[in-house]
DNA sequence: CATGAATGAGTCTTCATTCAT
DNA sequence: CATGAATGAAGACTCATTCAT
């Protein structure tokens, strides 16, 4: 109950080149995997491939896709910028498989927050995924960050593979809300969309500001967070 | 009580350069005038620049600001590249312009539709700056929007002079909430700074999906997007 | 009853791009004008786009496209590599131009000089296209040369849109044959095809040898082929 | 009286390099040896480097030199691109063996054909010599067809070592030519170096468009060709 | 004021080559 | 013998910038 599907699109891009070495697609060790695994990436090639993927995607956050060369990207990983190649046809492919690692990670982190909960209440379920989120965001994974960042700011081209995976987890937001609706946990005139709209942009624009200090900081920005969405700042 | 002081900054760092002909600073006329002023454009030098930052403004928001290049600016403009720089010193001294504009103008629309209401509840101000800002963001600046979406991933060097502008709006959004917290509209246990964060984040981040259709549409988003901080998604 | 048609292709694979600057295509006024016109080229881009193909034309010829680079293409010219995409929008692009030319001024050439003989023997005609085949290829035209010598190993989808105008030169070749053939000044039983490879082959590997040392050098050259051409080794 | 003596050359310019593991030179068993000797290719290494070097002169043919990446040999060797190293220093050597294989191919077939056939004409030698230059041109070696096609477009430094066979080639032509003209076979008037010229551009230039279909199809063409070239296009 | 033409630093990418395993 | 992984030099191309006209 746990891998998001890939937007299986990863990589596809390349199909017509004549794709000589190899690596150059995500290993099948990797696929499907939590990103920040820590079992042991095998092989040499894969542990240079998440290195790079890695600082691609600090820096990604950082500065945004266009303004990220790969020389910094080399830099980082400590290596030359031509081996970059060895691992990856192009910038671009990197950047699908951030993206792609980025999204899958938050949403395996929520989804699987929520269904371990089990039976709760709606609303718990909702300050569940809140909290998983900005954890994912804030916390465990580049990834994440850098998705929410950049994504907003590509040209179409490059956002298209990455629309359906993004439209799942629209949705499934949008179901922990209706199912909270229906069961009278928010209010009936509540209309989803924009709610969740609210929700999550309150959510992501927290990389603008937020400086992770102390594990609990996460947590804490969570339940307020939770408190806000559903109490308001009115007085009780 | 209008005229957002300018982080009189801009420019300012072409001070060493050797002055090439004329314009290059914003002409004195323009100066602390509303952005979006129809009030006559005066020269046709004016005319130009104003275009030029129109058409960077607008470039900065879809693809940020390096992937936004000189040619693109000026083909949006229907000049040629090199006739840019007559006006400007630098793609950064564009950008430093088009900030500081959008600052400024989202600063003017909240502080003047505030202070224009007069004698209001709390919530009712903090409802029309959420409004305004909206408006600014979404309906009625370029700049304000283009400020809002590529801020966060410039270099260091770039935000700095934008800094002063920034704090100080973010005061003033504080001071309305700690007035209102003071006359017990919000919560006594309720922090100012995350509050903030929270609900400008929430309207910042609108500009990634709001697609704006009618007229309405904003002072409707502005609405919900109030009841949602004051009252929350529970049941009332 | 000049110019041949430029196979209008050129260029045209660049249809998508963005297209920002100007020239790009070649200018109205060199169109279907014989290649080495000394009608001065009129603009300065104008004639910095002419020295930029007659230096890629000299040295495609020498050491074929792929060996020849940007720099060396530019250094030639005297002027820097970036200075290439104000007038070309990619090394194809140049290819593309010095083919078409090569073509066409061969044909001509070869066209003109048929044309203006009037009535003569088909045995003349043929020689005189003999002759003025050599004279472009060895004399008159690197660009001539450069399409003769690095047509054949170009990838498919180089050579592609120059096959209608080649095509078409090939058909004029034929047609003299058969008009010769059929005014019974060649033998009934030869085979026009491959007579028109053997000759056409025989004169264009002059290119591989023949170094030009004075101005009569080609005209020998061109007599002493259509003679064994037409009478062979062989003792009368 | 058959093997056509290297140009020796081959290898030298390696001379000064620390002389990696082994091989690196044409193994002895293989020097002089007619190229598509069937006759056991001995170690699993010499059969490596037999097969890298067809795969290296069909790709040379039919691209060029430069536009050959070694990549592309290995891939068509079914090996990985370092692997070629350890049979040869570098793609430099790899077309001096190309080139050195190709000419002596040519050189021994031509030889081989026209010695075997003894006391005959001195037409039907040249025939002979026509017949097999074509055969091994076109149907028995990618080596002759590749040092045919790209030689002219090599730096003059990659050229020189082969100059020698090449000369000595020539010369062989030359005397057939020379022989047949003493013996009054050949119009007195025909100067030998033109002549050789024309013949052998005829026969070369082939292999821009002859694609053979059937084992006849060359000694049909060779025919022809000597047709042309003893009795040329005119009414007997 | 504006453009045409050019420049040079820097970008992504390719490729021959190396070398430890 | 062969490969996997990396390197560095160079290649095509882009772009902010300059400046004479």
């Amino acid at each position: 109950m746990k891998a998001v599907r890939s937007s299986s699109h990863s990589g596809d891009r390349s199909g017509s080149r004549p794709a000589a070495r190899r690596p150059k697609a995500p290993s099948a060790s990797r696929r499907g995997k939590p990103e920040n695994s820590s079992a042991a990436a095998t092989s040499k090639s894969e542990r240079s491939r998440d290195l790079i993927l890695h600082s691609a995607a600090q820096l990604f956050r950082r500065q945004g896709f266009s303004a990220t060369t790969l020389r910094q990207i080399a830099a980082k990983t400590k290596i030359k910028a031509g081996s970059i190649y060895y691992h990856f046809d192009s910038k671009e492919q990197i950047l699908d498989e951030v993206l792609d690692r980025g999204l899958r990670h938050v949403f395996e982190t929520v989804k699987n927050s929520v269904e371990r909960a089990g039976k709760v209440s709606h609303r718990r379920k909702i300050g569940l995924a809140i909290e998983a989120h900005l954890v994912a965001l804030l916390e465990t994974s580049d990834f994440t960050s850098a998705n929410i960042r950049i994504y907003g700011q590509l040209p179409e081209q490059l956002k298209k593979p990455h629309r359906p995976l993004r439209r799942a987890y629209a949705e499934y937001w949008d179901q922990l809300f209706i199912d909270a609706r229906r069961a009278g946990e928010i209010r009936a005139d509540m209309e989803v969309v924009p709610l969740r709209m609210f929700v999550i942009g309150a959510l992501n624009w927290t990389i603008e500001w937020f400086r992770l200090e102390n594990r609990d900081a996460v947590l804490e920005l969570a339940r307020r967070t939770e408190t806000l969405i559903f109490e308001g700042v009115n007085k009780p």
